[in-house]
DNA sequence: TCGATGCATCGACAGATGTCAATACGTGGG
DNA sequence: CCCACGTATTGACATCTGTCGATGCATCGA
């Protein structure tokens, strides 16, 4: 599991390894700070709010549009950008489109995030 | 406490409010964003990983700007974004500038985004 | 089959963002 | 007092991002 407050790499392999060993590389910091990017602006995370309250956790485009107060192609760009990060997946039913929070990504944000799970390598033992 | 599957909002107000009752408002949502936007870039998430992992939990500048392989300038903007966001605090200590995370944001942001925390709120009890 | 409806895509545009070289600022040493 | 060193700020630039109106694409109802 990665953390984020170590932000160590999933794997714990070098101990006493120079500074740049067990921090996390590229790769996943790109993967994590794409996921981050999409939490970074307000009406995103509005819309997640939305869609978490909604009963049935589910929401379509027409329900989100009036409340986030912006034109239907803008929460559809907003919705896409969420739905690329994983947060959110959509499914097509009849005419509308509906969207529900991916809780896996939250939980695995929360735990990179989680500064609790992040004492592992803190440690003086080497 | 916020907690962003539902991103309800900090009080329990309302219950069976409209759809917009509940959901996280402008301003928390403002404030949020800002700190995931500061995690919304790849450098920025490896500066923290750097941070977290140096041994005593503090880096300055000159530990920084090698291994992210970025000019110092760059970097600093960086440094600046993150303090800005509540992530690190800068401390000066004679020439050098020494950046520690700030475990409480971290862990705002964690709970934020928690789907465990979120189960209240889902029930159907009016 | 046709029109209405819900949503996505396109094109455009202003503003934000990441990056660097050059420069300014503060601190410590001689 | 002045110079060296670590950092921050400035200015410039290319790129990315959020937003909208217009349009395209399905799907459903009549």
């Amino acid at each position: 599991m990665t953390t984020l407050l170590p932000l160590l790499t999933t794997d714990a392999s070098g101990c006493c390894a120079p500074v740049t060993a067990g921090v996390m590389d590229v790769e996943d910091a790109q993967r994590l700070a794409r996921v981050f990017k999409a939490l970074g602006d307000p009406t995103r995370v509005r819309l997640l709010s939305m869609i978490a309250t909604q009963s049935g956790g589910e929401s379509c485009v027409c329900d989100l549009t009036e409340p986030v107060g912006l034109s239907q192609p803008t929460v559809s760009h907003h919705m896409k950008q969420l739905v690329d990060a994983g947060l959110v997946t959509r499914e097509q039913r009849g005419r509308w489109a509906y969207y529900t929070l991916v809780p896996e990504t939250l939980a695995m944000l929360s735990g990179v995030l989680d500064p609790q799970a992040s004492r592992a390598g803190t440690g003086s033992s080497c």
